[in-house]
DNA sequence: TGACAAATAGACCGATCTGTCTGTATTGAC
DNA sequence: GTCAATACAGACAGATCGGTCTATTTGTCA
């Protein structure tokens, strides 16, 4: 039973949820959350159907749990990447990772903005999490405006958020080119 | 026979071609082409199946005709709105459709944005649409730019289309607020 | 070894999806 | 008045959806 085998293998490395997870987090990020249906997940996670309800519940809990391991990665993310930056180039620096991040191979937009977009139902599970994250980011923007000694660093930190959701909206459709434009404009910005 | 009655005056009004696209524009920028179905436009549209598959052939082509309408008129509508602006200022002018249109009451986002979020199949006849409408928008900007005389005005017009996809992007996530931000920013731009 | 928890496989349900087809009613041109 | 074009109503097909359920296999621990 080489087949069994090597799904036990895989089980005891890495365990249905997480298996479950890393399948959710691959097809929905790539292809969007109603364009995947449960069984395409579970085939790509090697799990079976009453291991999903039984960790998740639902679907939709599912996109949930998605968006939130999503967004904490993404946050551990970029606070690693500025770790080594003064506080005061941080604002900066944080657009060479969003240029890095259109520029990877898999980069298909923001998944919040897509959630968000799919979903429209208000009480959504997963409407919390994009929330949440979205508060934490104008949090961090503020910060490293402040660090910057910008002089309206409030304004700073909102136009740094316009730009940021440009550089990704932008390039999911255009290229990572509009990533680049979004830095050379943040430059402008912190330097004036 | 009213209720017939009314339908054949609604079909001599409008003719199930333009209901059936009224019904689609609504629907599909209101909660997505994917979660929208054709039953839905029908009913909403007061029309029959078989009317829709004489005028579309398929789903897919009503969404692309969907969204060329929606380009085409918005193309018309920006025009219109700037047609009393003398071309210097045209490119903040622009900024301020953008606010009210953020502001609208129907606001949901960019349907571009959407549907090739929606869509990932690169050839799906929508695509064409949306990438046609961008080159469009490029060019417009590119014009704007060079009327106002600014010192660098590709980038700048590049940074311009960065926060236009960051005003309507940002807007649909935390409301309007975003779309002032980024005129804001544009203003910058455009004085320095 | 035997009990127990966890995972698997997959049948099944009702709903919904796009798309096809049949048949009928309405309309305007001649 | 007849005919062709157009639109309507809705049954139907085949696939897929999210979700429930039964039955079996596996790994762990006493």
């Amino acid at each position: 039973m080489p087949k069994k085998a090597r799904k036990r293998a895989k089980a005891t490395e890495v365990g249905v949820r997480d298996r479950l997870l890393n399948a959710a987090d691959r097809l929905f990020y790539q292809e969007g959350v109603r364009a995947v249906g449960i069984d395409r997940v579970l085939s790509e996670a090697d799990a079976a159907k009453a291991s999903l309800y039984q960790h998740f519940g639902s679907k939709d809990q599912l996109v949930a749990s998605y968006l939130e391991r999503r967004t904490k990665n993404a946050r551990a993310n970029i606070e690693a990447y500025l770790a080594g930056t003064p506080p005061s180039l941080r604002a900066l620096k944080f657009f060479d990772w969003v240029v890095a991040w259109a520029e990877s191979k898999d980069f298909r937009g923001c998944p919040l903005q897509h959630t968000v977009s799919e979903l429209t139902d208000a009480a959504h599970p997963a409407r919390t999490i994009a929330h949440d994250q979205r508060a934490w980011f104008a949090e961090r923007l503020r910060e490293w405006t402040t660090a910057a000694g910008v002089k309206d660093s409030e304004a700073t930190a909102r136009a740094l958020m316009v730009l940021f959701d440009g550089a990704v909206a932008g390039s999911e459709v255009d290229g990572p080119q509009r990533a680049s434009d979004a830095r050379w404009m943040a430059r402008k910005l912190l330097a004036g």
